[in-house]
DNA sequence: ATATTTTGTGAACAGTCGTTGACTTTATAT
DNA sequence: ATATAAAGTCAACGACTGTTCACAAAATAT
């Protein structure tokens, strides 16, 4: 009976912080039920902007003030959401840049796992889509900058291909912006889909794939600038 | 003095009805003034589900329930705005295409006329950019049905140039949804800007017009599905 | 001239909202 | 063992929301 119950618990210098605690454990959770809370609620009809305070701490099961304990307000908490979509985003695109490029098909290929991350993040590219331009100006030009990362980032790999050479980097940049925009269409139209809509899916598939050809059949014959002048000066000398 | 004052009102039989009706013309007037509050409130950064019925009727100098004397529910105000809103752009469509074509810079042209025409809606056109996605699942499939419509006029359009024989109806469809496409990114970097930025106004011009080029470029060197299989059997046997 | 319909007003309702402050509980630090 | 700090709860506030009902004013119909 008197033996002293002895819970000795590790000090920060025995063990290297390897254990999260068990009370940034709880924290942690919280907040992401909070993040998840909203996602959710936008899933439907509502738009980020559209839903309280309230509705994201009541569908995380959790009481309103305890939101505080997180986030100062929601356009902080739609920050965080807009800041982890474009990281997911960006670490999809690191992860199919590293993969050897395979000549043939390679725009189907690129199609497919692009519209396989979307359909398997929709709720983040469902708010994406939304605050692109719902949004608060904050959340806007956060959505606007990743875009714009990510056409740039699209350009240097479009300028490792043999035939790009001929084109400038205004050229280069024109051109992978609208293939970006083919993506986001696409998304769009995705996200409009019911997910398991297979035939359609395919659809939009064989749509963006076909646009994509079509943009690089126009590059091929696309007049650089520079061409162009050296042809206007030819024909009047 | 004596003389009777005969304000005589004609009646309904003798002049055909050409007079709105002092009554009409004042319903009118707080219609179109709710309309123009809903708008107005839109240009900041709500959204059509964000706004109130409260906030609409304040803005149009009007107490609240008299709201329900032009429109069931804010649903039934953004669905008339939609249809306002798309009902201006076909007109524009038609215009265009009742112009004769100018076979030489046919593209800045057209760019030019768009783009000079959102600058003017400029509200309609946030309203719609917003509720593309934003909105209740009818705001956005009228929306939808909108541009699918814009797209299925332009490919009838593009059928009739010499050079688009060759390719079939799918194939032109495809086509204009690119090309859509094009517009609708354009407007959105457009509405983005103060709407007096010229130089940023050029270059998104610019840069339409070129992202056409390339496709037009491209729909020439398209190989048309007919053919690439005739030359598949030519291969083979 | 009188009756009727229409357009807008005013007060009031039940509900939800964001935010506050003072509290319990519980894990960490001393 | 005790103090401290953090995470979550509870009650309450003033403000705003959509919608209702009865009523005033004014235009139209009879």
């Amino acid at each position: 009976m008197g033996m002293t119950r002895v819970t000795r618990r590790r000090s920060r210098h025995e063990e290297e912080e390897n254990d999260t605690g068990r009370r940034d454990m709880r924290k942690q959770r919280t907040r992401r039920a909070l993040l998840d809370a909203a996602l959710e609620l936008m899933q439907g009809e509502q738009s980020f902007n559209s839903i309280s305070l309230r509705e994201v701490a009541r569908n995380a099961g959790v009481v309103p003030t305890a939101f505080y304990r997180h986030f100062r307000d929601m356009d902080e908490l739609g920050l965080t959401l807009v800041e982890e979509a474009l990281r997911a985003l960006r670490q999809m695109m690191r992860e199919a840049r590293s993969a050897p490029l395979p000549a043939t098909s390679l725009i189907n290929r690129s199609v497919q796992t692009y519209i396989g991350y979307v359909q398997a993040n929709r709720d983040y590219f469902q708010f994406l889509a939304k605050e692109r331009f719902g949004g608060s100006r904050a959340l806007r030009t956060a959505v606007r900058q990743g875009t714009a990362l990510f056409i740039s980032e699209l350009a240097t790999d479009l300028a490792r291909f043999p035939t790009a050479n001929r084109l400038s980097t205004e050229e280069l940049q024109m051109i992978s912006s609208l293939i970006v925009n083919i993506m986001i269409s696409t998304t769009e139209q995705l996200l409009d889909l019911p997910p398991d809509n297979d035939a359609e899916v395919d659809w939009l598939h064989d749509q963006a794939a076909q646009q994509m050809r079509l943009v690089f059949l126009g590059s091929m014959q696309w007049k650089p600038k520079s061409e162009r002048e050296k042809q206007k000066a030819l024909a009047q000398g």
